[in-house]
DNA sequence: CTGCATCTACCTATCAGTTGGTAGGTATTG
DNA sequence: CAATACCTACCAACTGATAGGTAGATGCAG
């Protein structure tokens, strides 16, 4: 593993745990042991490497979607489900888009457009999915499928509580996989 | 109104728009013409602040809860997604309780016991509104749109994009009000 | 009603620590 | 020779928080 991508991944586990606004350079050098101005040096500006951050994450998930088997309505939405789930590891974790996404608004605007991206991956993949099972409102619905497993996380995130997203996700998934 | 109201006014302002962490007391100070020290008088410290602030959502959100009327079914989901649409304004803020929940693993835990309040308070709301119009996995369903309110949120912020929001919230309440 | 005490709500000044970022040096490699 | 990948040393700005001061309002004993 180069520097580069040691980076990333301390990174990418800080902006996970605390957010991007309170991940700094210094934590970075020490989480890989190196000096801060070795970090700008693969990394040039924060949004350099918020960018850089979204930019990975949103490629591995996508390798990840990739492999998940469409021809099983059910089998294919537990998959997908599978993946958020895999992001959430309580007092730990969370995705790292629903992270971007919130703090959103005060966040350098190359990195909102890379989130915005993950979010469209992810909507585009479940539409195609549900548009090929012949699932009605497939657009709506891949939209709220996302929206729920993101905010499901926030909240079993905040109360501590994996039943929480597992709910949500099953509620989302039930309706159109039955 | 206080000069107590007014910071918790002003950092509400500011916690929505680019979260808890970014927030500063002389951020606060100077949107209210005092200085920082003064802030620290009213809120000594800053989880002081931020559990006061969700503590002031949570109250100003349930007033507003109570005033919906629950007799017809689709108008009272109508009315609740109103709340959530009333706090998106894109480029702005989004619901308190979305960022305070995606920053949950690094705040202070009395923050995030208020947090977790808020969620609990609309999925009781919820709940108790769909059981009492006999609609079947009432609590599951409660837990879902409130998941996927808060992240429609985040969402439609991150796209700029109020529609996603809105066809996040219909189609969420679609299956149960028909 | 007077006079002293206390409280409220601010202030100035300061602290140590952290932040993103830069300038310029150095050792290793091709 | 020059590019790569680090380093030391530094900077101005900002952070939450504290110490200690002050003007004005309120309370209350003589």
């Amino acid at each position: 593993m180069t520097m580069k991508e040691k980076i990333l991944e301390a990174a990418e586990k800080r902006v996970r745990g605390v957010g991007f606004a309170e991940m700094s350079f210094r934590d970075l050098a020490r989480d890989v042991g190196i000096k801060s101005a070795s970090v700008h040096y693969h990394f040039p500006t924060k949004p350099d490497l918020g960018e850089a951050l979204v930019t990975r994450y949103a490629e591995q998930f996508k390798e990840e979607l990739e492999r998940i088997d469409q021809i099983e309505l059910r089998a294919a939405l537990d998959a997908f489900v599978g993946l958020y789930s895999k992001a959430l590891v309580l007092g730990e974790s969370i995705c790292l888009c629903a992270v971007m996404g919130a703090e959103a608004i005060g966040l350098p605007e190359n990195v909102n457009v890379r989130t915005k991206a993950f979010f469209e991956m992810n909507k585009a993949w479940l539409e195609t999915l549900l548009t090929e099972h012949g699932v009605e409102h497939a657009a709506e619905t891949a939209n709220l499928i996302v929206a729920a497993l993101e905010g499901g996380m926030i909240v079993a995130s905040t109360s501590k509580n994996r039943a929480i997203f597992e709910q949500v996700a099953e509620a989302a998934i039930r309706r159109v996989a039955n």
